[in-house]
DNA sequence: AAGGTGACCGGCC
DNA sequence: TGGCCGGCCACCT
């Protein structure tokens, strides 16, 4: 497929099933491209057209809400992931682990 | 065309 | 876990 980056950015964030989230890294391993995790970030950068796109289920792999801040309210992101039963204390994610959800690989070839 | 930038990651202390 | 450093890669000006 001739998708540019973001979109597959893209198709992955919105794999993410409700009350799961996700690292950078881990999307960017499943996009073939572990090492341009930042990419994600940026891809993620540009999803705020993108309604489709549950940026919030995305944060790094400490499972801080680390793009917390682009969110339009301060709080937004932690209301978000509050809502779908994930708990987040300072901006940090309880449970990381047991909320963290592993992108499926080559299901978008 | 080249350089700067970034919602990161992994390693080390 | 947290802080610092280097690497990495696509996008923007």
């Amino acid at each position: 497929m001739e998708e540019n980056f973001f979109e597959r950015v893209y198709t992955i964030a919105r794999q993410i099933p409700y009350g799961k989230v996700t690292s950078y890294g881990a999307i960017a391993k499943a996009l073939g491209t572990a090492r341009s995790a930042r990419m994600v970030g940026w891809a993620m950068n540009a999803s705020h057209n993108m309604e489709d796109v549950p940026a919030h289920r995305v944060v790094n792999r400490k499972g801080i809400l680390s793009g917390k801040h682009h969110f339009q309210g301060t709080n937004l992101m932690q209301q978000l992931l509050e809502s779908e039963g994930i708990e987040v204390v300072d901006n940090q994610i309880v449970d990381f682990e047991k909320v963290f959800w592993e992108p499926e690989v080559g299901d978008l070839k």
